[in-house]
DNA sequence: ACCGTTTTGTGCACTTCTTCACAAGCGCGT
DNA sequence: ACGCGCTTGTGAAGAAGTGCACAAAACGGT
């Protein structure tokens, strides 16, 4: 990590980005846009940072540290224009770009995540839908047609595919993690409750009802001992 | 926040939890929890902290302070015994009590969800499944009962759920929550892309796709710009 | 009984993230 | 033109999390 921290600088890019957007940032961004775009479908054109953090349940303080992480886009004394708002974080993003997506295993997950709506408005295309077993194949989900699992590389390939989802069992994820990583995948996200091994250069994020579930017990128990102890 | 941290305090409890196990830790208890079992189920009796963490992966120095929370349950010299962490895991993570669940929304990720394996074995039962499609109710998913929303309040009573899982549109998970929290519910688990206000007390986690495609598609973006630079 | 090897548990330094608090800046009303 | 109220942007302090490096402990072989 041998990072030269831009200090100043501001050269040319007026506007452009200023430092280097944290990790603990990016992760809170979405979550921004999110809550702008439904101001903006709301008709406000205008926000503090105050109404903003609550909306996004962070604090305002945070929330303005993000912001200024991609440069100085609030009046003060008015606040953030909406639609400006977006446009920026989605540049920041990436959003302003095209992904295609490819989903790896069509069960009740995969069918799921292909249906979900977030992928077409926010500059995601389902451009493969794959699954291992044939009786599956050639049916029609959200619009896309889905193809065998041995066409994976050929799908990638085509529509140059950059981020890979893993809706399998846990027992195929490794597996078709390293297809994907072989056909020139180089972020994956996945669902399977397994710890993915890839080479370095490879992004994987993880998503795990388990785990979430059991992060909740651990506050449930604390809450019932807490109780139990202050009786 | 007004939290007091209990401070030292090991009174009594030999071998309990030392310290209070930071939120850092707790998120990736689930975790080592599960490359510990599948290692059981492997016939691993011994592990050790490298083999451990690489399995997990994470740096060896971070599991073993994580472990080191919940007490010194390591030889010197040997490593950890396989069966005992995952009893000392799940006991921490308060997984050695039962916790019942209720799912609302029966859609293709509500389904998803109830047929997820991951229940049964942790502690977890799926308690309830409601709708509020009345043309899906009565249907029989996962072995439970499909019920009408009107329901879940009684749901939760009859079962004392302490966990709502919420995968219904957006457009009606505020509602749901507010009636989850209202029936007594102090934890939810939220997969509607929408961010929750609940009353002090009441935890909630989201699960987020389309933030998590968006954190890749961030990272995409940056590979894609390096890589331009460096050329 | 002792020594060498192995691996844990942890103090310490370091990095990252969060929160506070306030000066700088903007617009509006007069 | 000017001052007042509001809101941003940010330095600095604090908190939380991470990684290093090594002493303390356990085992096995001799």
């Amino acid at each position: 990590m041998t990072m030269t921290p831009t200090r100043g600088s501001d050269s040319g890019h007026r506007g452009g980005r200023r430092t280097a957007i944290s990790e603990a940032t990016v992760a809170r961004l979405p979550l921004y846009l999110r809550v702008l775009t439904s101001l903006a479908e709301s008709g406000v054109s205008t926000v503090s940072s105050d109404v903003l953090a609550e909306a996004a349940g962070v604090g305002p303080a945070k929330l303005r540290k993000d912001l200024s992480h991609l440069g100085s886009y609030g009046t003060r004394g008015v606040g953030y224009d909406v639609d400006f708002l977006v446009y920026q974080i989605s540049r920041a993003l990436g959003l302003t770009q095209h992904y295609s997506v490819v989903i790896i295993g069509v069960g009740n997950l995969g069918q799921a995540l292909a249906g979900y709506g977030g992928f077409g408005t926010r500059g995601f295309k389902v451009a493969g839908l794959v699954d291992s077993d044939r009786s599956r194949v050639g049916s029609v989900i959200a619009g896309v047609e889905v193809r065998h699992v041995d066409e994976l590389e050929q799908i990638v390939a085509e529509h140059d595919v950059s981020i890979g989802v893993i809706a399998t069992p846990a027992s195929a994820a490794q597996d078709v993690c390293e297809r994907l990583v072989g056909a020139g995948v180089t972020s994956v996200l996945n669902f399977a409750p397994v710890v993915l091994s890839v080479p370095a250069g490879v992004d994987v994020r993880k998503v795990d009802l388990s785990i979430e579930l059991q992060i909740l017990a651990f506050h449930e128990q604390r809450k019932s001992l807490v109780e139990q102890e202050t009786a």
